[in-house]
DNA sequence: CGGAATCCCTCCCGATACTG
DNA sequence: CAGTATCGGGAGGGATTCCG
């Protein structure tokens, strides 16, 4: 049987979700060009909380797109990086990322033209 | 000066949540085929509150990518239809439609090894 | 039929403090 | 440095009721 998206039990729909999850966009495009440390991707995505960050690399991690490499070593090293799987999401939220930018005067007029008319 | 899209302020981190709300993504593939009425929209998309789907046909409303046409008719009759920009937006919602069904078995292992092992 | 308005509650998320 | 633990506020969203 055919995945069917607009069924709320459906895994695809679970899926949907962390896709649609702001963060792990961030996280997932922060990552697009090699492995990031830890503190990097806290410094690069402006306004997430530790606790977010930490929770958003557990649910890719936990959904096989990105691996977490921890090194032995004192300061303690963490690694984080994309699968092959999270590399071909990448593809896509690249031109989510590049639509947003591209967009953004069209969308921006539109919501001026339609608060000033309500 | 280029949208950065890790900056919180920044309009086109605005965009990515609209394009990231669970709804909205649901609606403009549901509206991918022309025109619909509310209560087929409320009828295809499981799971949605009579609230949610109003509010999420606003929030598409305004940031121009529907358009809401009343006919003066008893019953009322109410078609939400996608504009030009909508429909550059579908093909990448549709992209990640997708790959939501196509991966999913991929990320269904990828959480069966992570919960049992952890 | 297609909403608007209200109540109400959950749980998301941020802030803070502490640890290996 | 890279987390975990805990608490509390606030917004998101469901259920219900009423309106044109």
């Amino acid at each position: 049987m055919k995945p069917n998206l607009y069924d709320r039990k459906c895994g695809s729909r679970q899926v949907l979700d962390r896709i649609g999850d702001r963060w792990s966009v961030l996280v997932v495009l922060t990552l697009a060009d090699g492995p990031r440390r830890y503190g990097e991707l806290a410094e690069r995505i402006d306004g997430v909380s530790q606790k977010m960050l930490t929770q958003t690399l557990r649910g890719l991690e936990r959904d096989g797109l990105a691996t977490r490499t921890v090194h032995a070593a004192v300061p303690p090293r963490v690694d984080y990086e994309l699968t092959d799987l999270g590399r071909s999401l990448l593809t896509l939220l690249a031109g989510l990322e590049a639509w947003a930018t591209d967009h953004l005067p069209e969308v921006e007029a539109a919501r001026d033209r339609y608060d000033t008319r309500a």
